[in-house]
DNA sequence: CAACCTATATACCGAACGGTATAATAACGG
DNA sequence: CCGTTATTATACCGTTCGGTATATAGGTTG
């Protein structure tokens, strides 16, 4: 790995454990064993390398959408290809996925939450695009798409949010994706 | 108000707009129009600042809970006075709200985390007792209890999330909870 | 070899950080 | 009116912040 994928890493790491704000520039490179002008040759700033490891990052999370998301299946089958692209890009990179949830959370005007929103705001119109095509099968949604959207997502990452708490190292099987899915097509008295 | 409470409110201002790490003990009194020695005479340091604000605001949520969860009746309006608490406390200040979701999202080491991990740890555990007490309605859960808790509160969160982002001076009508609390037990195609 | 470009280090900048020693002021009880 | 206590300000502490001017080492190219 090169020192520029090193920086990257390490802050990564750092930014996940303490948050942006609370990580020094300082800090990050004495992680890499190199030192600030590395950095700020590679990134030119801090939130540059943010900037920087958020694009790597939400460029995989584009191919896991393309990889299990066909628009033309039965809804039920479309949301559960994108809960398993949800699930898998989770699986792949924990650290940054939760790096990118604590990033969506945090203030407005802080740099950072700007940095991260139009790739969420990408993401989560895609999952409105969805919910949109399916209207032949899921009937009159009284232009409720944007609340399902929201709906699932939020299901999504709590679930995964639970599973960092609960389950640090174990994966998420088949089974329970499907299970969370069916919980919210029809309701948990299902 | 006095100078303690004014303080309390100009840190919960800038918090919720700029992020804990992000603002500085020169900020807060410069708001306020007062100056260092008197925040550190009352709340001895920055986080105990926020411990403080912390407590204060979450003895209110309490008051919320008590106003409107009934255990006893069915489980459909136990939810909906739960999601009506939530809403409620949610209006009555929005910027409490969003700066202790982002407090909750953020890294697990920052102190800040660490600060208000005990209050939304409380909250959750009283959301899983009513699922708990709601066996019988809700036949064999397998144990899902606290799955369908920590759905519960996602749904919520992520919701009045949405509602900041679209509608950032609307109220949340009741009709709007009923509706959101039906999709949470009954699933999207009802 | 000479010129150049990439990549890295030393050493530093002014500003802001959280926090405090000390003292002045204000309010109150005796 | 005096002593005490609660409250606030002036002025400062050492440390760390994000960022940079400058130099050097190594490879590439003319």
């Amino acid at each position: 790995m090169d020192n520029k994928q090193l920086l990257m890493q390490c802050a990564k790491e750092l930014f996940y454990a303490k948050g942006y704000d609370a990580v020094g520039v300082q800090e990050i490179v004495d992680r890499a064993g190199l030192t600030k002008p590395t950095l700020y040759y590679y990134f030119g700033s801090k939130i540059g390398l943010l900037k920087t490891l958020l694009d790597t990052k939400f460029s995989e999370f584009r191919e896991f959408m393309k990889r299990f998301v066909r628009s033309d299946e039965r809804i039920e089958d479309v949301l559960y290809g994108l809960a398993t692209a949800y699930f898998d890009f989770f699986e792949q990179d924990r650290e940054f996925y939760m790096l990118m949830m604590a990033l969506f959370y945090s203030a407005r005007e802080n740099e950072a939450y700007q940095a991260v929103k139009p790739y969420v705001t990408e993401f989560y119109e895609l999952v409105v695009q969805v919910f949109e095509s399916a209207s032949y099968q899921l009937g009159n949604m009284n232009g409720r798409q944007r609340q399902f959207a929201i709906g699932f997502i939020g299901t999504i990452n709590h679930y995964l949010l639970l599973q960092c708490e609960v389950n640090p190292g174990q994966r998420t099987d088949r089974a329970q994706i499907a299970a969370l899915m069916k919980q919210f097509m029809y309701g948990i008295f299902s």
